[in-house]
DNA sequence: CAAACAAATAAGTCTATGCTTATCTGTTGG
DNA sequence: CCAACAGATAAGCATAGACTTATTTGTTTG
């Protein structure tokens, strides 16, 4: 519910790339730092805000933790913006394109 | 192009107040700060963000100014989201009666 | 033209954020 | 069991952000 959070940890380029990278599949702290060049503690604390938001899940596996996106995370983004949807006249084709995509 | 600059200045309440506000029709700053506890040059200062993010557009008319939504300025981020589609399970049927809404 | 008005800018303050190095906690394998 | 490893936490620093009051810029109207 709270937008606030889930924008200002978007807002972030490292933490997108986090993200993003998680898209992919699942990874543990040492390989999401991999090719990024900041310290142990930055992606620590990345990954933090980045639970905080509820946009990621971790899973404790032996001494290393599994994170992974949370289908559920994004959401109530989604949701915002789709109030704003009589804006988009430029994009909805291109967003029913990728509906019927995903129908198939 | 900007995810970061647009992110960031969607984390903010009272931004995202201002362009909710502005969904419904253009205002001036005056008319947006109405209702919100915060000085002229906050207001003014927030306005100045939204449109360096590019989601508002401005007309001086006389010695107002006319803000307005910037159809075009949510799609980076909108297009940034569509990248995590498979992971809505949940909303993509809510989504659909969205569209199909639009389509009447 | 002067007073009033709409909005922006200046300057200062306080808090939040992102980063670092150093340290701590927990887990595993030899 | 202990040395190495994965990750979190602590503490400190520098910059960015949100806010304020005071002032400035531009426009209108009596």
């Amino acid at each position: 519910m709270d937008e606030s959070e889930i924008f200002r940890a978007l807002a972030d380029p490292t933490r997108r790339a986090v993200l993003e990278r998680l898209l992919t599949g699942e990874r543990n702290a040492t390989e999401l730092r991999e090719g990024m060049s900041v310290s142990q503690p930055a992606i620590s604390q990345h990954i933090a805000v980045l639970r905080g938001a509820g946009l990621i899940t971790e899973q404790r596996v032996g001494r290393h933790v599994r994170y992974a996106v949370n289908p559920e995370g994004l959401q109530p983004i989604v949701d915002w913006l789709t109030r704003y949807r009589a804006f988009w006249p430029a994009r909805i084709e291109r967003l029913k394109t990728h509906l019927k995509d995903m129908d198939q």
